[in-house]
DNA sequence: ACATTACGCAACAAAACAGTTGCGTAAATT
DNA sequence: AATTTACGCAACTGTTTTGTTGCGTAATGT
């Protein structure tokens, strides 16, 4: 999978998307806290974690027993500097366009 | 699923990613023309064509036996918004944590 | 008029995903 | 020392997704 699929792969889920919102709250949260109102079990949380940190949204550390998560925002800077590119090009090329139905 | 994440959904699939960057070349293009290159079936492709319709990242325009794929940046610009939106907050809590350690 | 092209619909198979339960273990608490 | 807590690993089930094939049809081309 691409890179910037991986990213934007990781964003098309409902709770993963609503566990990055916490995040983005600037608390880093330990596994467990984030189970305990998700609805689901600590291990169904526990994979979208790990989606997650696959893409290089979030980072793990290590502490103790409890495993801790923070939001990496150079990803999500990378994924909009994605889409500014598309939406660039997207009008780029219109305008190109127009131009030359213009002339 | 929330709004937002159906459209990183949609665009969390490299198919689906590499006919919106061709599609942001500033070409519409028909469902068969897009088949041609994309290494899988017809069929395939036009599912994956769905998904990004649903998201409302293009939209079709039937014209004639042909069905007329158009991109839509204005989906393309509400999801930079959303990410903007949590880099945001991100850093704001940041700062605002920070003043209160320097204080 | 006949052939071809571009498409939709539907059934199917394989693979990927989401979420669960059960169990083991190391760290923290009492 | 005994208990509790926070976690990882692995097996399992149900659901969704991905992609296929076969067939029908309306629009275009010859």
């Amino acid at each position: 999978m691409t890179n910037e699929a991986v990213v934007f792969n990781a964003l098309g889920d409902p709770t993963r998307l609503k566990l990055v919102k916490r995040l983005s709250k600037g608390n880093f949260l330990t596994i467990t806290q984030v189970s305990l109102d998700f609805g689901i079990t600590r291990q169904g949380v526990r994979r979208h974690i790990q989606v997650l940190a696959d893409a290089e949204v979030v980072w793990l550390e290590p502490k103790g027993r409890d495993v801790l998560v923070h939001l990496n925002p150079v990803m999500l800077e990378k994924a909009k500097k994605y889409i500014t590119k598309l939406e660039q090009q997207w009008g780029t090329r219109l305008n190109a366009l127009k131009s030359f139905v213009e002339s």
